[in-house]
DNA sequence: GCCTTTTCTGTAATCGATTACATCATTCAT
DNA sequence: ATGAATGATGTAATCGATTACAGAAAAGGC
């Protein structure tokens, strides 16, 4: 509440008009009588400054800036039958590994003239509710980080002429053509299969996401073909239902445990970098040295895999690359471009980060 | 893209109308036309239905699902002077930490009137810029998550009476009393040093966050006065100064290790559990063992430290709370509710979360 | 010099909902 | 029976910007 106005010089001219006490904000209109122009003219200056004269131009902007005029989004958007603004929609908002993508398209959109809105699909009451956003006009365009969205939900949307303004990305609907940004999953469980295989490894199990899940699928699908195509053996239980969380890591890390020495997997991959976390802290504590007794690889890269003790050899997605991508790909078709391009997938590649977790064996 | 419809029955009669190809969605003047009322009727049966006789409603609300009518959001700002949506300023979307606020945001604002927006400060390009959210009439509120705010622009907030529509969470600006919602982190840094205290440590050093941080001064000050209390030696190379990132934890480890033997504290409290893991991690690199060889406690208790190894004592902040409770003043103000409350602030508990990496000395 | 373009600007309708005010019908008191 | 109070609904102005259409001025062609 301190305002220590340092020497007498007024800074901030612009706004300075509406500080004041009642001082209501400018119209279009206060700004149209102070140029001495219609209207009409203000509002072309401002979206196609180059219809106007040079000189009705400046005296347009110089208007603008004595009258310290906003345009008002409401309007605009009312009268351009648009919101102004795009929904991403998030799984999972406390998990770190989201926030990173949205960080990306934050940036992107930052500097569009789209908001971003946020919702977090467990605190959505009806999936139904989405299609609501669009008809409320309350969003132009809609980015599904989350890709258990029902094909019947989808289909209402198609229904409602509002699914080519979908876009997923990381993860994706499986069966369901909407485009997506998604990272290069069958190349990053390959190379980390791959990785273990070159260690000496042939006994490899996996813990694997949720069933439902699509990144589940594809990254289990690359194990199951590079164990095949390794000619690795292959059992069962060495593939452990998991869900990306610390917690299921660290109940596969039983899982394992509860086998006798010779039944045990020498490696295992996990499909995201927590499970491999909680899996090696699981192990810990039962006495279980990784990478000594086991190796491990995680999926994903996050900040903390680094610091992980051991250091987590794992797979790096590029998180900000795929937010912005995907909020490049968005913006570019709600401003009018293809509405469906060939290339509908867009895979942002993977690579393999090798620190302490794995060791030859 | 498939859709097979099982059976006869047609579902979803609700927004049937707006089906077909081009179909305009219903305004509110169809609804009237098919109600047989007027406008104005309509519009009161959705926001004062109490004003209307039994049966007026009932048809209005007939013709509303009859029609699939919609409020255009837009239109309903413009005539209201609001925006409908609520701004979240967040210091950094990558952070974990404020993933998890954001969630107990989301849940609160999910279920009121307003969308949550989302901007991460460091794609701003001007702090100046906030203000025009306000002015632009795109947002309604705002909750800063960023204790960085410059006086400066808060000024020009108070200036143009926005600033009553502002609420900090979290963290908060230092000298400003705008209503904040935060943890009660002189008492967290009091536990950490007690609980040290109480192993029998003496010698603690204190890992801080960034120098201008308003969390970094408060708990670097509990440090401070915990000493003096506790009458604890005190050696200036005991204070390192941090940024809550786990690569300055890491950098802290390298200081410790430098100290000789007899200089070397016995225990560590960090500011954020992500430089705890850094500390530790650089320790371990260096064959000093957690706790064995030092103690070390953090602050935050995000997911991982449980998983960590060694599991990581720390004081819990309850993230979900702060951002709900932050979120529920917010909505409460926006409602007409009490401009400045006594209760400027509201501090929310935190507590000890003794695991593994400490030890009686 | 006259007609056709081109360039620039203004008039006024429009986007879709809200709400102050007016109107009409009841109800009730006296 | 008359006037006041109450309740229910309609009329039309309004929020603030955009843009189709039209008109005026300037430029260009012959």
């Amino acid at each position: 509440m301190h305002c220590i106005a340092g020497g007498t010089g007024t800074e901030e001219p612009k706004t300075a008009m509406a500080q004041g006490t009642g001082q209501r904000t400018a119209r279009i209109q206060d700004v149209a009588r102070a140029a001495g122009v219609s209207t009409a003219t203000v509002s072309r200056a401002l979206s196609k400054p180059d219809l106007l004269s040079e000189t009705t131009r400046e005296a347009v902007f110089e208007a603008i800036r004595l009258t310290g005029y906003r345009v008002n989004q409401s309007a605009r958007n009312l009268r351009r039958q648009r919101a102004g603004a795009v929904l991403v929609l998030v799984p999972n908002l406390g998990n770190p590994f989201f926030s990173q993508i949205l960080s990306g398209l934050s940036e992107v959109f930052a500097a569009s003239e789209y908001s971003v809105l946020i919702q977090d699909t467990n605190h959505l009451a009806r999936q139904d509710g989405l299609l609501d956003f669009f008809l409320d006009q309350r969003i132009d365009g809609m980015i599904s980080l989350d890709g258990s969205l029902s094909v019947g939900t989808l289909d209402l949307m198609a229904r409602n002429a509002v699914s080519d303004r979908i876009l997923c990305a990381c993860e994706w609907v499986a069966g369901v053509d909407l485009p997506s940004v998604r990272s290069d999953n069958h190349k990053g469980a390959t190379l980390a299969m791959r990785h273990l295989y070159d260690l000496g490894h042939r006994r490899i199990a996996h813990v694997t996401g949720p069933v439902q899940n699509v990144l589940t699928q594809v990254r289990r699908d690359a194990v199951l073909a590079a164990r095949a195509e390794l000619d690795l053996p292959a059992r069962p239980e060495w593939i452990v239902r998991g869900d990306f969380s610390l917690a299921s890591g660290r109940a596969a890390a039983e899982r394992l445990l509860a086998m006798s020495a010779n039944d045990r997997p020498s490696a295992v991959f996990c499909a995201s970098d927590e499970t491999a976390l909680g899996l090696i802290a699981g192990l810990h504590a039962a006495g279980v040295q990784v990478p000594d007794d086991m190796s491990v690889v995680g999926f994903d890269d996050i900040d903390l895999a680094e610091y992980a003790i051991p250091a987590l050899t794992t797979i790096r997605q590029d998180r900000q690359t795929l937010g912005r991508r995907a909020a490049e790909r968005l913006l570019n078709r709600l401003d009018g471009g293809p509405l469906r391009a060939a290339d509908t997938v867009d895979l942002v590649d993977v690579s393999l980060v090798v620190r302490d977790s794995t060791r030859a064996i």
